[in-house]
DNA sequence: CAATAATTTTGTAATGATTACAACATTGTA
DNA sequence: TACAATGTTGTAATCATTACAAAATTATTG
């Protein structure tokens, strides 16, 4: 199920959590940009419009979206923290030449593993690493 | 295949990589301690031996070894960047509660997934999330 | 409509991991 | 022994994130 701007602001207000401007906004951002954004550049893309945010307010917000399970942490690698709208059921692709993420769709319950008898299973995540189409043609023209 | 202290010294001179006493050293921790450690782990847990040794000499081994594709960089979350003996085939367990990761054996063929036709695929990782055998356990006797 | 309490936001300063860099040490080679 | 190449070290810089306290906003109560 895709959630639309109005269902995550509805399912903010039953996890009682109040609808500031600023959450809102973060929320929107992250709605419109489902381009996994870094904390930094949900702040910079928001301060045009909102030029008194400050960035500990992103922060806090992301926290709390994060904790109300509405977006999805994803720390491939470098260091670089993106936040992503919580879908369910999706990989994320990394380019090593252009450094692009991708989304793909996959099916976790296919895969096959062993050794967590006992565990609690909460989330599972998938990421892969690469080249992209784009960047594969281009070494490709460039030869 | 799972590769010994000696396999490893080899694979460096292979890459004429050369083998000095930090370098060996650093590899030689790896080797003991395949439980994910941390730069800083690592820093500290060879200082004890070797104690002119430089952070930044472990950061250059880490990176030297990594881009030689003998260890691995895993970055679940909370910006902790750990490092791992490559080994093919296993994903990452984290324990949401006590933090601990574990490593478990996973057929990387089974995952099924669509939207990645044209892209180029080097390496695939899995990272599962929840609670570990120890805190369930703890959580139920507390009750 | 105050008055007050509770919650949010903001800016600045602190933290902590990683990197840059230049001086120093070590090694290999002629 | 001399020299070049490579590796190591320590310090300072960078950058994302967090801590914290003051200011602003919102909600609640009389």
């Amino acid at each position: 199920m895709k959630r639309s701007f109005e269902d995550l602001k509805q399912e903010l207000q039953i996890k009682s959590i109040s609808l500031s401007h600023q959450r809102l906004k973060v929320l929107e951002y992250l709605t419109i940009n489902q381009c996994h954004p870094t904390a930094d550049q949900i702040f910079t893309g928001l301060q045009k419009e909102l030029s008194t945010l400050s960035k500990t307010t992103v922060y806090n917000t992301l926290h709390i979206l994060e904790e109300a399970g509405i977006v999805r942490v994803i720390t491939i690698e470098d260091n670089e923290t993106r936040y992503d709208i919580q879908v369910e059921n999706h990989g994320h692709f990394k380019c090593e030449s252009c450094g692009r993420i991708y989304d793909f769709c996959i099916d976790m319950d296919s895969i096959k593993f062993n050794d967590l008898g006992n565990f609690k299973i909460n989330h599972k995540n998938v990421y892969f690493r690469g080249s992209c189409p784009k960047c594969l043609s281009n070494i490709n023209n460039n030869k």
